[in-house]
DNA sequence: GGATGTGAAGTAGTTCACAGCC
DNA sequence: GGCTGTGAACTACTTCACATCC
């Protein structure tokens, strides 16, 4: 078990949407050579004020000096560690369209510690293929554990599909279909909908509030607390 | 000018972006035949509670009957206007990868009244080659003015590409890559990064918390308010 | 009777402002 | 001097609880 500091302080969602932001501009910092920064710049970049950045930052133990600010490759290294990329979580994709070919595909998608162990899809002339490296395999015939399931079917299969997951003892759930799914209890699901981003900048574009007009630098769009219906 | 009811009562950022989802369920609803529900069914299908739903839908106007519920249809079409889809919304996507083609040729992603009026890739191989009926130009021949761009080509040229839309007169960008992007004030930007959902699964994975092990019955990623960074 | 809509209460998140430390 | 880290103040959001209306 790597340890460090680890203050196991509970972080708060909006918290912890926030630190994969963070981390990003410090990984862009260290590949332009940067090695320090402070709070002020990082909330520029992320969208949040400098007292944000501090307070989400002061969470994860102390490692800012004061007077200087932060050192670039400790934010990166402790971010790391609070989510969690330490461990290693096996990834499989259900849906190899266009969308599931470009997160199979892609390097931003997959974080440390992530691996795709299988990609699926129903179409035969996918099935036996080699994508990123892995053949395509036939839903049907099984899917093999993981530690997250990433759904990208069409919205009609998205349900079973979910089911089949937990039947492979899934029990973390990313659904990009906009279909509101029925998992056990226990098991997590998370969704990204793009077009709920589209609708947002036309609700602003509408009501000409929020990032437009406002005199605002730049907005950033981040993800939320999930939160829970209690079973009925 | 559309009018209705029309309350224009200042909708909350977590309201603005919990609507889009009561507007899925909505139209599912409609497309399985159901014409009545009421708050309670709304909120253990969006993942919040009942007291949430009443409180963000009061906000359109007093669209529900005491005692009986809501009214599917007119849910469905309330929504549509309070997210200001009645409007008519130009649509350009620029890099046309699996991603820019998922997006294109997805009919999630535009809601009602968007249209896309351009689609651009400097792959030669794409050029003049049609996706979704619309023919992929190159960008570099300049940009067709539309209210949203979308970017989608690989980080490294996001900025230029963002430039680009500015150039064009584009003022609400939606950004499908991992670079933070500088734009001048007035000109709103949406960041949509899949590996942050993952991260946050990774997080409470690795954490024991939240969505998992909390016994509850699903968990529902929002997109939370633009936060805004003052100009320095 | 039953579910909405909403004041009031409670909770969570952000921002201020400054003490503490480099 | 300057920037972090954090109590305290503030603001925003959610939930409760019930009067209101169908």
């Amino acid at each position: 078990m790597s340890s460090a500091i680890n203050r196991n302080r509970q972080l708060s969602e909006p918290t912890i949407a926030r630190l994969p932001v963070y981390q990003r501009i410090a990984q862009e910092m260290l590949r332009r050579g940067l090695t320090k920064t402070d709070s002020k710049r990082l909330g520029e970049l992320a969208g949040v004020t400098a007292a944000t950045v501090r307070r989400d930052l002061s969470g994860l133990g102390p490692l800012g000096t004061r007077g200087s600010g932060y050192d670039v490759q400790t934010l990166e290294v402790q971010i790391d560690e609070a989510l969690g990329h330490n461990r290693l979580y096996d990834v499989v994709i259900i849906g190899l369209g266009n969308l599931g070919r470009a997160l199979a595909g892609s390097n931003n998608f997959l974080i440390r510690g992530a691996q795709i162990v299988g990609l699926y899809d129903v179409d035969p002339q996918l099935i036996g293929t080699e994508i990123a490296g892995v053949t395509v395999r036939d839903p049907r015939d099984g899917i093999s554990p993981a530690t997250i399931g990433v759904i990208c079917t069409p919205t009609e299969v998205a349900q079973e599909t979910a089911n089949a997951l937990v039947e492979a003892n899934i029990h973390a759930i990313l659904n990009f279909s906009p279909m509101v799914l029925e998992v056990p209890v226990g098991t997590a699901v998370r969704y990204v909908d793009f077009s709920i981003e589209l609708q947002i900048l036309a609700y602003h574009l509408t009501n000409g509030t929020g990032p437009l007009g406002g005199g605002l630098l730049r907005t950033l769009g981040l993800t939320t607390p999930p939160v829970a219906a209690r079973p009925s």
